[in-house]
DNA sequence: CCACAATCTGACATCGATGTCAAATCGTTG
DNA sequence: CAACGATTTGACATCGATGTCAGATTGTGG
């Protein structure tokens, strides 16, 4: 038989499985050389606890959940590996879970994964994580919840969330700064607060330089590349073109660039593009495109030391942690001098 | 109190926790009045069973384990879109487990992953597929394991892929109908057995169609865009150019594409360029990329019904499940005729 | 040397479901 | 109507760990 049980251990060891039970979870009142013969055999006999069977008499299930609109997205394939990378240090395991907000059932799926599973806490990615819906769902279950970069600030245990505005205040000094003063911008959509920060950040920065703005030159697209390539188009078509076009997400910027190219307008030289995220497609572009990095990885990984955190776990309800991580301005070919 | 149990149940239908346990399991032995009895107030009370409860006495843990090793590949996303996709239908659950086989203690993170969760089947995505000892590991657990587009076929419980030589050869046969004869090869890692045999089906259709292949022609890539970028620089410095350049994946066909685009050489006007993989970088592009599509998403969510049907289940160890899944030539912009 | 607290240990109940098995009910058949 | 098998149901043990609590041991100060 392959499966040890911790009455195998306690045997071996000679003491009791409760012992053994309290060498494993580090508890105190262990004599240090049972703890140590305790811990040998552990390690001889290669004893895994069997997590159900601890989940159910604790009850605590050493399961997160990660849960998430569009699995598939970059966006959604970053936060979970940070989530992962955490989970892995504290010795939990990760469980993903789809979210079909147009699938008739949604609620019920939902929760069937927290009741079922007994989740020791969730994860929620944007966008759903602005769902009030969804997140009510998780509020009356009562499940510790943190958010990755939610819009609002919905009720939840605590969010995790990085200074949107401030980058893009950034990012357009940095323009300003090259020579750029007639600089296009492409609005996320309206659903998406996280862009009108963007707008906020870029607006704020070209009023401290005291550059007035032409609302020409802000257009507003829905983060796809396809409105990134219909929106380069009317930008560029402009009687005062543009020398520079900061688009709000990466994709948009993408097809920013496509156009430029199609009309043989050369990046950086007569045109500099800039988006938002550092999506993999900035990197695949050529040039590549000048971006904000977000610290999704590193997000999602604050959202899991949130949760297991058991100093955070006791108040949880009560007090919120709210983090609010550095980001990085990614410079790239697709920006040069005006 | 928020959380029912089965006694709940039972108490309510005033029948024993087995008959509940019955109709939850779609048991044979229970009466029509009293199953619809009992569903109605599983309904009524929205009935979770608890999971782990349930994984301890029956032995089955109604969880999946996927082993990715780098999980923020596109490749690796769309896999678990897939699994989770088929995971949903059957009431299962997901659970993601990196595998970084340049850490340490691999093996006993694996090990861990496997005992501690009782899983009740592996899904393995490559390149780890082919990893012989990790692949050891699980063959030692006893853990049905099914191999998602392994590049041999080592020893496991099934293995679902495509036809990566027919595929090439299709796509070789496209080329030479658009008129092409001086066609590049841009060949993946040795390692990448996969990639090999896209090679055979490249040269395959050459044969057939009686073309002659320039060894100069076929250069050898790690799937990079930057080798992409390199060698499309060589084949298209050759003193007679190549009309068409194949690359074995997406990455490296967009490298050439941009090395194109660089020397002013018109897509697909000039030169024609195809990938394999549809890869979300072969979308961003401009023009986009023809290519192939691999049924990554199909190839994970059979991997989930072989491991989950009982059928199978059954004879798991003796019979082996061996699937091949169709592929799909997906036609766009960056291919036209010599 | 005793009283008392701090430390250490294990017996036993428990978590919430399912497996086993025996008992109860029902319908057929000879 | 007795006898038998098929159907239906529930009592009880069980899965593998942890929580509770009481008892055993050790250490310390008076």
């Amino acid at each position: 038989m392959s499966i040890v049980t911790i009455k195998d251990v306690a045997a071996k060891a000679g003491v009791s499985p409760k012992t053994v039970s309290r060498v494993i979870n580090g508890e105190a009142y262990v004599r240090p050389e049972v703890r140590e013969l305790v811990q040998k055999v552990v390690a001889e006999l290669d004893y895994r606890p069997n997590a159900f069977a601890r989940s159910l008499s604790s009850s605590r299930s050493y399961l997160l959940g990660l849960f998430i609109d569009d699995p598939v997205s970059g966006y959604a394939t970053d936060v979970q590996h940070g989530a992962l990378i955490g989970c892995r240090q504290r010795s939990y395991h990760l469980v993903v879970e789809p979210v079909d907000l147009t699938a008739p059932d949604w609620e019920g799926q939902v929760r069937g994964s927290i009741a079922a599973l007994r989740l020791d806490g969730a994860i929620v990615a944007p966008p759903i994580c602005d769902e009030a819906a969804l997140m009510a769902v998780f509020a009356e279950s009562g499940l510790p919840t943190v958010l990755v970069a939610p819009s609002s600030a919905p009720p939840a245990s605590g969010t995790v969330r990085m200074d949107d505005r401030r980058a893009a205040q950034e990012m357009t000094e940095y323009l300003l700064g090259l020579g750029h003063r007639r600089i296009g911008f492409v609005q996320g959509p309206i659903s998406h607060s996280a862009s009108a920060r963007r707008e906020e950040g870029f607006r704020k920065a070209m009023a401290a330089a005291g550059v007035t703005v032409d609302e020409d030159c802000i257009v507003r697209g829905d983060f796809s590349s396809r409105t990134g390539m219909e929106l380069g188009e009317r930008l560029l078509a402009l009687p005062e073109r543009p020398t520079a076009i900061f688009a709000s997400n990466d994709d948009m910027a993408l097809g920013v660039l496509i156009t430029a190219m199609k009309h043989g307008i050369a990046v950086p030289e007569r045109l500099s593009v800039c988006g938002f995220d550092d999506a993999p497609s900035s990197r695949a572009a050529w040039p590549q495109v000048t971006t904000v990095r977000q610290p999704k990885a590193e997000m999602a990984a604050a959202a899991v030391d949130i949760l297991v955190n058991p100093q955070f776990r006791q108040k949880a309800g009560d007090e919120h942690a709210h983090l609010m991580l550095p980001h990085e301005l990614i410079l790239r070919g697709s920006t040069g001098p005006a």
